[in-house]
DNA sequence: TCGATTTGTGAATGCGCAGTCATACTAGGC
DNA sequence: GCCTAGTATGACTGCGCATTCACAAATCGA
């Protein structure tokens, strides 16, 4: 038997290095050995850090391989060691200029732990998304708060069960066991409050989210806590969608108010600038001088000149490194701390909301 | 010989069936197939179109399939049949708000087609992105205008000799024989010029990017080629970043001439939106009253009440459904016409420009 | 100097699937 | 009623690699 198989395991290898430099083939660890003059054992070491094998053993194949230009098959590799390396991203909404940084960050992170994304298609379902992920096994998940919020909750739902690693971004779910990086919402929430107060301020309002979003949920709590606190009257309070349009509707009903805010913390720049806007120009307001306004994120339109919107900037990168090793974790693991991690964020003053007068200090 | 492969067969049959609900081990083929008492053959065939399999069994398969909420390896998949489905991306500078949307609209397009997208990360060199593309067997490669120059242009000559099918998005080099799909760049340069010209304008400026681009090239050629033809004088041209901040200090620079001109075509909204700001907010002056501003793309800032910049609109729907079509023709002959494809723009009038009177109309 | 360990190497196997081939079985043609 | 063409199914193989196993060579300790 022995004979036998040996036999057939010979003319295996003889069919594969036949064609060595047949053209539009690439060239497989077996055309690699063949070149070296060694086993095609040898080349899958020569490619594997801490592999035994000796260097100038290796050095022959690394040769050989580049004189073929050969790389190792990630698909054929993920088979055999049942590790794709591959991560899906799910950020279906990319409404918020602040999306594309986070997936630039990932990208460079993963990258250095050699680790690939993959976009997560947008699903109709959480089961369509699992199915989606166990065929192109995906060994983890991040779903940023970009992404619609039902449709996100059943899928980090699913992903536990069928443990998936999964991490939320910007984003948790107090009734899912999930690991998540988050701004820490509510201190941000808290600094506003100080400082808006600070400035002597007198009328506040907090435009926000969708109530059930977690990021919508902090910053409010953190403002509106810190502001009784303080012993400030209880701010308005408005919600609207995430977007630019969203803020400047709630810009003008609030403004429109026989009583209106002179100081408006939303709960992100983008609905920030939609109020802005609304207060310069459909109210012709001077702002900070009637009205002082205050973002959450720090996208880059906050900063043009235009605008100059103050606000608290989102620890991006920070954020990103540490989603990337909770990420690391459970895929090593297999099995996460459901760990909730608030990152500061850093308060960017500009000139939409006015300044406390030198020498006070908020308590 | 044949008795000796088929116990042989059979033994590995057995030991990957005998352990058919093995937790923490998803379902392959084969505990699929011996739950519904078929062979693997059938599972196979059972989840592919047009497969020689009748109707009963494959009902029966897709049930057991189901019950082990098995789905098919696409791993496996893709080193059987050396077709990845996989469509990488290379956008690594997402300074334009205008990508996320090109991103989404690929990944809808791509995900009917049941194709997936890989992020390429930001490489250093076109031989290290090409050993990643070979690495992770992808088919085919977008390159859009928002990666380094150099670079994407070696990347696509790279990918044309290894004969992986390429496509720029929004971009193309002449001396590079690739397939790319783009706004009609000219005629879009061109309709700016008739509109300018017909509102009375009489010093023109515009303001581009880096000249090597083919969006800076064709929008200036468009734009001043036409003013010539229309008699007006040449603009003054200006040169810079594709960023908020170029466009502002250029801004600053030509408005700050002794003749500074009274309409600017910028090559870009998001240069346009920094232009904008340098002359209301720096300059104090009225748009349009004293100066006319027109950009191109329609980033969803150009809309917003405190811009209303006057646009031409990439056309990303079309282009988009454009460039997978190319794709995909490539990708399934292995060989493209290195087609250019130019679509119309849509002029979008908003309140940054002054228009003709009523009646006037461009030569 | 000789066994005991370590190290390096090649042969062989299997990851999960698609596809080829052979076979059994069904209709259709005369 | 026999042969042909067609269809449905299962057995088997190989995609390209990592990994296990067996063994040879080198290193070590005594």
């Amino acid at each position: 038997m022995s004979t036998k198989v040996k036999s057939s395991s010979n003319s295996r290898c003889a069919s594969r290095s036949a064609t060595p430099a047949q053209p539009g083939r690439r060239a497989t660890s077996y055309d690699v050995a063949h070149l070296a003059g060694v086993s095609q054992s040898a080349v899958s070491r020569a490619f594997i850090a801490n592999a035994p094998i000796s260097a100038p053993l290796r050095k022959k194949v690394l040769a050989a391989a580049r004189q073929l230009s050969y790389r190792p098959n990630a698909v054929a590799r993920s088979l055999t060691t049942s590790r794709s390396r591959i991560v899906a991203f799910f950020v279906p909404n990319i409404g918020n200029p602040i999306y594309p940084f986070v997936l630039e960050a990932f990208s460079h992170r993963l990258r250095a732990l050699d680790h690939q994304i993959l976009l997560l298609p947008l699903v109709e379902s959480a089961s369509e998304a699992l199915a989606w992920l166990i065929q192109y096994q995906v060994e983890g998940l991040v779903i940023t708060a970009a992404s619609p919020l039902a449709l996100s909750k059943a899928i980090a739902r699913k992903c536990l069960k069928a443990r998936i690693p999964v991490v939320l971004f910007n984003r948790y779910f107090p009734d899912v066991r999930a690991a998540s990086v988050n701004c820490d919402n509510a201190r941000g929430g808290a600094v506003v409050a100080e400082m808006l107060r600070a400035a002597g301020h007198r009328r506040f309002a907090f435009i926000g989210g969708p109530e059930e979003t977690s990021t919508h949920a902090d910053r409010r709590t953190g403002f509106v806590d810190r502001l009784r606190e303080l012993g400030a009257p209880a701010p308005l309070i408005e919600t609207t969608a995430f977007s630019y349009s969203g803020g400047h509707a709630a810009g003008l009903r609030l403004l429109a108010r026989r009583d209106p805010p002179d100081a408006i913390f939303c709960v992100t720049d983008l609905i920030a600038l939609g109020v802005l806007d609304a207060a310069r120009h459909s109210h012709g307001l001077e702002v900070p001088g009637d009205v002082s306004i205050v973002g959450f994120d720090d996208v880059p339109m906050a900063a043009w000149a235009g605008n100059g919107l103050t606000t608290v900037r989102l620890p991006v990168e920070a954020m990103v490194t540490r989603a990337v090793e909770l990420l690391m974790q459970e895929m090593a693991q297999r099995h996460g701390h459901a760990e909730v991690v608030r990152i500061p964020g850093e308060w960017v003053l500009r000139n939409s909301a006015r300044t406390a007068p030198a020498g006070a200090k908020p308590t």
